[in-house]
DNA sequence: GCAGTCCGTCAACAAGGCTGACATATTTTG
DNA sequence: CAAAATATGTCAGCCTTGTTGACGGACTGC
């Protein structure tokens, strides 16, 4: 039933020091090789992985402000304009002045920000998709919750109502 | 039996786009948290995550050669030596040529080194440790079997070998 | 009107990747 | 033995992406 080697715990040590090691160690390798994936296409465009991100966030809840991407991505915003300012430059996202507060600025993808989104993103899931069916559900349902209970206690409910939920 | 949201499969949707876009953003988030951990703890030597780095597989593999930890960090040598010397430097890292091939180092972690690496690999065995406990064991090989699963096919026997069995 | 907020920007800095070039010692090979 | 290959270290310079600190302009709310 179950695909092989689900673990080291022939007798179930409970969580013994070399289990936790092997944890640490998957998540640098494979978070390694995730984020490898969208680099190729990122490196064409002379853009890096912070550009990525803000792609990713603003894709994700477009009119996002200034601020709330700030508070989801957690840099200073210095970083976050710099990335920003060339993303507007090179047509991929649209900054518009907010109608109630006019401080504000609402960030959306152009279509060639969609574009470039998409093509950034499409790896990552090609990846996880082999990987989930590789696994099989159940096993899924585990990585998703170990993930879950490895967040920050602070900020997990506004990480999972993001990560789950909230569309805008 | 098992704990709350395995996520959002309620009738199977295969691996729908919106699946593979909360794995990818719980991998961001939870990296993001775990990587944390130790930032402290070398901020208060003026040490940083590369530094992290190379005394875990320094730990792990007593002994190891530069062209070895190399092929493990995946960077180039110039970036490798700039940490590497600093440690040796500091005393926490011993280097002591081959005996069959004097060319070689092979690298060693110091009692000073040890203590540093634990310290620094603790508050992360800690997180894992919580998570994998509210978790259960069945998550936990769900867990270990994903990002197994994520690994690139190319590298993923060597990782394997060394994250599960290899002690040097 | 004024304090506080939101945003953008300038300047300077650090970590940690990268490339390229080269030196040195040592081992291996022809 | 001479030459090539290997292992390591080092110099110099570049890039991305994070950081602080300071400041100005536009706007809102009281």
């Amino acid at each position: 039933m179950a695909p092989p080697d689900q673990g080291p715990t022939p007798e179930m040590v409970l969580e013994s020091d070399e289990h936790l090691r092997e944890g640490i160690e998957l998540m640098f390798f494979a978070y390694r090789d995730f984020t490898s994936d969208p680099d190729a296409v990122l490196a064409e465009r002379g853009y890096g992985r912070a550009h990525h991100r803000a792609l990713h966030f603003i894709n994700r809840k477009p009119g996002v402000t200034v601020a709330g991407l700030l508070e989801i991505l957690r840099i200073t915003k210095q970083s976050l304009n710099r990335v920003l300012r060339q993303l507007v430059e090179d047509g991929l996202v649209r900054s518009e002045e907010g109608r109630s507060d006019r401080r504000q600025r609402h960030l959306s993808l152009t279509e060639a920000g969609l574009a470039l989104e998409k093509a950034l993103s499409e790896p990552q899931r090609a990846r996880l998709r082999r990987a989930f069916s590789e696994a099989g559900p159940e096993a899924v349902g585990g990585f998703r919750l170990v993930l879950q209970r490895m967040l920050d206690e602070g900020g997990r409910e506004a990480v999972l109502r993001l990560v789950e939920k909230e569309q805008r």
